[in-house]
DNA sequence: AGTTAAGTGTGAAAAAATTCGCACTTTAAT
DNA sequence: ATTAAAGTGCGAATTTTTTCACACTTAACT
């Protein structure tokens, strides 16, 4: 099975990826939602049967409605857009990412969250 | 000056605006030797004075052909992706992203980026 | 100053995305 | 086994995007 590229996807077949990246499985109801400028009920229905006519995305019944869920393998998305990201905006580079991250005043970092960043380097650096 | 939301743009103009991000400044020949699937030159041209409509992009002349570039400030931008992309597939978490990174056997990790993470991850705790 | 090559702007056609109305189907509860 | 509520699928209208042909303008070179 073909990997669905992002830049091919139009702008509401992306929203509705991202939310089911972000969440996993959506009803339709679920997808309206959380839809920025939510169409009526009908249009985010027909999104997803187009998502599903190209490979996007599968569903089954639960009920009476039908759950939704991404087809392609997860992971191999995140990396894809995590090294798209990085690409565009940081050089490639992840530190830069990272560094930016922790600039942003709009970002609370948790200590947690550089603990654990530590102890990743860490690991990753005894090998 | 209205500020104008990436996330209504389309698919071909998110492609012109990453290519922009990546290089600061571009012709249109240089626009359209990158984009994906590159369509005419009238056709780049046209995407670039919409994008200039809509204020995403300004021009100024060189020799006789126009070098395009972002208005809107890179670093803004930059977060915003980052951000997004974080919640969207890492539950907001940086070090999420970071693990995927290093666990990414496409990605060859060079050793001074572990340095140059561990040194921001220092800084960072210093505080 | 005239010519030409390289660029730009306009407007409109073609294609794609987005939208929804309405008829049909299914589930759950009488 | 009827009914009503909640869903689905189809088809078509509308809007937006994408595309380019062609006329116009400008810079560089004789």
């Amino acid at each position: 099975m073909e990997i669905p590229d992002p830049h091919q996807l139009s702008r509401r077949e992306r929203q509705i990826m991202d939310l089911f990246f972000q969440h996993g499985e959506l009803s339709a109801q679920a997808v309206q939602e959380q839809l920025p400028d939510a169409p009526g009920y009908a249009t985010v229905r027909s999104l997803l049967r187009i998502l599903e006519e190209k490979g996007h995305l599968s569903h089954s019944k639960s009920g009476r409605q039908f759950i939704y869920r991404p087809v392609a393998g997860v992971e191999k998305v995140k990396h894809q857009r995590l090294n798209h990201l990085l690409r565009t905006f940081f050089g490639g580079s992840i530190s830069e990412a990272v560094a930016a991250f922790i600039q942003d005043p709009d970002n609370d970092l948790r200590p947690e969250e550089l603990e654990e960043l530590d102890k990743i380097i860490r690991e990753a650096r005894d090998k």
